[in-house]
DNA sequence: TATTATAATGTAAACGTTTACATAAGCATT
DNA sequence: AATGCTTATGTAAACGTTTACATTATAATA
């Protein structure tokens, strides 16, 4: 069927074994049959076979992605940050989805499993038994952004404590000092720790801390909605609202605009996520972008780092950077729009133009 | 190092051989032994090496997806449509980029190259000869809006030519009779498909062509604000504007809203691909889609049933259908938002919530 | 009881590489 | 001329599986 380095070595007259140093360009073989090699090489259109040398070397060359889905900004952001870190470091890319399911997971385990160096793993709701069930305890692992408490792996997060720190204190550096949050759900861990952020950024800024002023939120608009419905109800509101996510800020931007509130002259807004569509509402919002592109970069960095060293490879826990996005709701001018390649369009033109 | 079958038929006093038959649940495996045999599977926690396993049986039950780029909105729904389709295929998915860059398309076709038993290639500027020289001849292989004229190798591409055609008529339809086009660079192929469409349509509904009703633009916003201008400098404009992309048909929004000349009631627009932003401007625009999920999910169609039937295969070039989304900008009444889920604000909580 | 069919298991080759080791040839050194 | 060193090449084992074929044990048949 296909052209093995037996065909090759057959034809040059030569063992398999001088043709493969040929082909890894060992030194140690002489210029003529070198180029006799070479020849045969061309002239069959031999192509070495990656699973026969994968199996011999014990090493792929690879690394393995597994998120929950292929699909979104935010998950291609993640792919682009791993592909492009893994490529500088000569290291091809395999990209595996789970759609958050228990069996998916676990197939995508098994079937990258012997095909990849190391791997990332993203997912809301694996535990580490799936993993060790399913991965050989040699395999280096890096955790994106999963909830494992267990020490046993190394692993990145979102630093949402210090981006919501940030964004609060930055509401606090224009002057206010009554600042409402609209708060994530309950026993959502990225909520959790905005939550947190709020708080300290209140006390560190000497703003007022209050339960009151604290609205339960579902990430959702409607209930961003809703939790700025209820402020506007109240006697006194707060002069600001942070909300823990930007989805929740759009409603709450809609509910002040309905009751004929200017933002961010009467109450200030300021989100987290930093979603496209808070640059193009009216006005812009400010809010806390998650430096998507970097956690691949740094989850790479880290699983090749763990390639490298091995056993000496030290584990840890990760808290990955995060930038306040100041725009026109929180006081601060409009920043210029960001570039347009961003989009579709041109995205398929690029691919197209010669 | 790693467990392998030889560990385990040693231990459980087996042959390999029958310890493979029990992995593989073949029938003709005692009871006793089989139990025996999963036992020690269990208690090593061995796990099948999938290189060797393919070399066996010579196939990977993976296919691969090489694409200029991972990043943006675009691709990931390339990505998306393949992933789901292979997956109920029971294939993996390997991906892997260019960058549209003539080395990296061969290191990515030389690495993929024994991976996968077929694979989709999405390059603007791939030729066959990279690829017959990278890839051995038996490989199935589909690509994906590449420019080749070669007919051997199975290709898809978007119906640009029948997604113009439909949005012009669409306008001819809401009573249109002058209708301006902003063309596409020269050179380009989506561009000059897309041209074709707006004359062919301009014939068949008897409405004005006239080469004084095509500008030129570049796909740029710039470009298509320009043409805007120009149009609105003549004494006789056109009643309405089709743009071969919607970043220029934004473009000419600009210019036309500058002019405050109203849309879609003096001037109708509309534009090509459907990117997101097209519906969150005001007036919302109308758009031609590509239905990039269901791109990826031919590919996948085209690519097993390639690897199935191997030589009985035929190839052919496949045009992908696009749709007409109808909005304000064409005089249509605006259809409702498409749902949030898209964003990366919900990603991200999705991907965290337990 | 001898023969044959069936079922369970083992043996070894195969998949396509790399590479440690062996071999052989050439050459310089004594 | 014998020895050792270098260099080029070949041999064969190894990587971890599957599977055709061989072997053995067991049951069914005459």
């Amino acid at each position: 069927m296909s052209i093995t380095i037996k065909d090759v070595a057959k034809r040059a007259n030569v063992s398999i074994a001088t043709v493969s140093r040929v082909l890894n360009n060992s030194n140690i073989v002489e210029e003529d049959t070198k180029k006799r090699v070479q020849e045969v090489v061309r002239e069959l259109m031999y192509l070495p076979n990656n699973l026969g040398r994968s199996l011999s070397i014990k090493r792929t060359e690879a690394i393995g992605l597994i998120l929950p889905d292929l699909f979104g900004e935010f998950f291609s952001e993640v792919i682009r940050g791993v592909d492009q870190t893994a490529q500088h470091h000569k290291y091809h890319l395999l990209v595996s989805s789970s759609h958050d399911d228990r069996k998916e997971i676990e197939a995508a385990l098994q079937m990258i499993r012997g095909r990849v160096d190391g791997l990332i793993i993203m997912s809301a709701d694996i535990d580490v038994q799936t993993i060790n069930k399913n991965l050989p305890k040699s395999l280096p692992v890096v955790l994106l952004n999963c909830q494992v408490d267990d020490t046993s792996y190394d692993s990145l997060n979102i630093n949402n404590y210090y981006g919501a720190y940030q964004m609060v204190s930055h509401l606090i550096s224009h002057g206010h000092k009554s600042i409402s949050i609209i708060k994530g759900p309950v026993n959502n861990h990225d909520a959790e720790e905005r939550l947190r952020g709020y708080r300290q950024a209140l006390r560190d800024g000497k703003a007022q801390l209050d339960f009151k002023l604290e609205y339960l939120g579902d990430f959702s608009e409607a209930s961003g909605y809703d939790a700025a419905r209820a402020m506007l109800k109240k006697k006194t509101r707060p002069s600001a609202i942070f909300a823990a996510n930007d989805s929740m800020v759009i409603g709450a931007l809609s509910a002040i605009q309905e009751a004929g509130v200017q933002v961010p002259e009467e109450i200030a807004l300021a989100g987290f996520d930093d979603i496209p569509i808070v640059q193009f509402v009216k006005p812009s919002l400010s809010s806390v972008r998650v430096s998507i592109n970097e956690l691949g970069v740094l989850a790479v960095n880290r699983l090749i780092q763990a390639i490298r060293e091995r056993s000496k490879f030290i584990k840890q826990k990760t808290l990955v950077p995060v930038e306040v996005i100041p725009r026109e709701s929180c006081g601060c001018p409009k920043p210029p729009r960001i570039p347009f390649y961003r989009t579709i369009s041109n995205q398929i033109e690029m691919s197209t133009q010669r």
